[in-house]
DNA sequence: CAAATGCCTTGACTTAAATCAAAATGGTAC
DNA sequence: GTACCATTTTGATTTAAGTCAAGGCATTTG
């Protein structure tokens, strides 16, 4: 259980600001436990302020009127979420439900345009971060839109790789249901293109360890959308 | 044929700008002629700076390896485009082409940087707009992965009817071929959903002039994928 | 240990949308 | 007016992925 001067100093989007002023961010932000399963915000919520993630993952996602969920993101420690409405609208655009137990600081919305209007560095931490997000969504439409399951899943498993460090073995911190809607698909067709991908020689699937067997031939289910020659 | 600093000074990410800064961005603005049809940037190019269009539209665009189009976004007048790269990382992530010959200016990097740092409420501003675009992306990526397309079109034309203030009409400013790129779909698929909405007696279609005969009608297609009983 | 629950996989079938091909339409140039 | 090019529409077919249903596996819980 670290104290909240501890977890403010080494969040990301706080870089570079000076020890003042990390005093005031603690001195606004409200800490708040939430219970795996739990929903933090639901779309359509008037959004006072955002969210940063001291312990635990948020997922953020929509879902259908059938009820299938597509997964936007999933935030980790350090990372904020939420900030759309404080900047833009006042309405969030989607939900964010814990799937771990968690703890978040809750940042309410004029202190924190104080600061980032008295901080420059804060100013642009923050635009990068959005810069970020936006370049995610980018990759994420042109998966959906663009790409078969197939090289969806083999991107995300690259992706995952680099992420890890890792270049033969990459661990899945999430369910294979998740996953499927990190892809925009259901558990059933995933978990025929995980079949189908081991068929073919390109990886082993053994639980939530997934052998990268070949790297190349991923790479290009990943880009082209098949198998090489 | 405007001056300058006449449509620096209309542009909504400069509002609330002082004289001289606006006079400041007006002496780092490059000023840049596109003809219909011309990249304005593409994917992967190093981003040294972003632009705002003075006249014309531009459109932002994926492409997969089998040559489909994804647009990501239509810029028109007055509005910024090219953000991404000069706040995070550094590559553009996707393409930009003119849809008709258009004028742009564009703002290097490090001379944003220091007016963002010097203008609190241009960083605001800023921060705005990428909240707007985040907020457009969640949608599309909810459009594409949770409705089919009838309602990914019926709900295009609902955001088009209140984005003219119509009630009853409105006039596609694209062709039938992009808005299919728009909707993450191909020409001979958006024919067909406008000919399976004109026989359901939701709409009449005119070129491109679109009549909304039923309102209620489209907004449970919108909402629910399927016509209300 | 057995039962229950959640998660994942497999099978048979349906369906939305893509593909391929061709015709129709509309505007522009000569 | 006729020819040409773009764009859009229509038709026949294929295919990727979703649906529905059932079964397997593993983990937790009484």
């Amino acid at each position: 259980m670290k104290k909240i001067l501890d977890i403010i100093s080494t969040i990301p989007l706080f870089n570079g600001l000076p020890a003042d002023q990390l005093e005031a961010i603690k001195q606004i932000a409200i800490e708040k436990q939430i219970r795996k399963g739990e929903i933090v915000v639901s779309e359509g919520d008037d959004g006072k302020g955002f969210f940063v993630i001291a312990e635990g993952r948020i997922k953020v996602f929509k879902v259908s009127a059938e009820g299938k969920e597509q997964i936007l993101h999933i935030f980790g420690p350090g990372q904020p979420f939420g900030e759309v409405p404080v900047f833009a609208g006042q309405k969030f655009p989607a939900n964010a439900q814990a799937i771990e137990n968690a703890k978040v600081l809750f940042l309410p919305r004029a202190a924190i345009v104080d600061l980032i209007t008295a901080n420059p560095s804060l100013a642009l931490n923050m635009l990068a971060e959005m810069s970020r997000k936006l370049r995610l969504f980018a990759v994420q439409i042109e998966n959906l839109s663009l790409k078969e399951m197939p090289a969806r899943l083999a991107s995300y498993l690259i992706h995952l790789a680099d992420e890890q460090g890792q270049e033969e073995a990459v661990t899945l911190k999430i369910s294979k249901g998740q996953l499927a809607s990190i892809l925009g698909t259901i558990p059933e067709t995933l978990s025929r293109i995980f079949a189908k991908l081991s068929a073919n020689n390109l990886i082993r699937v053994e639980g939530k360890k997934i052998t990268l067997l070949d790297r190349i031939g991923l790479e290009d289910l990943a880009e082209y959308g098949k198998e090489a020659e």
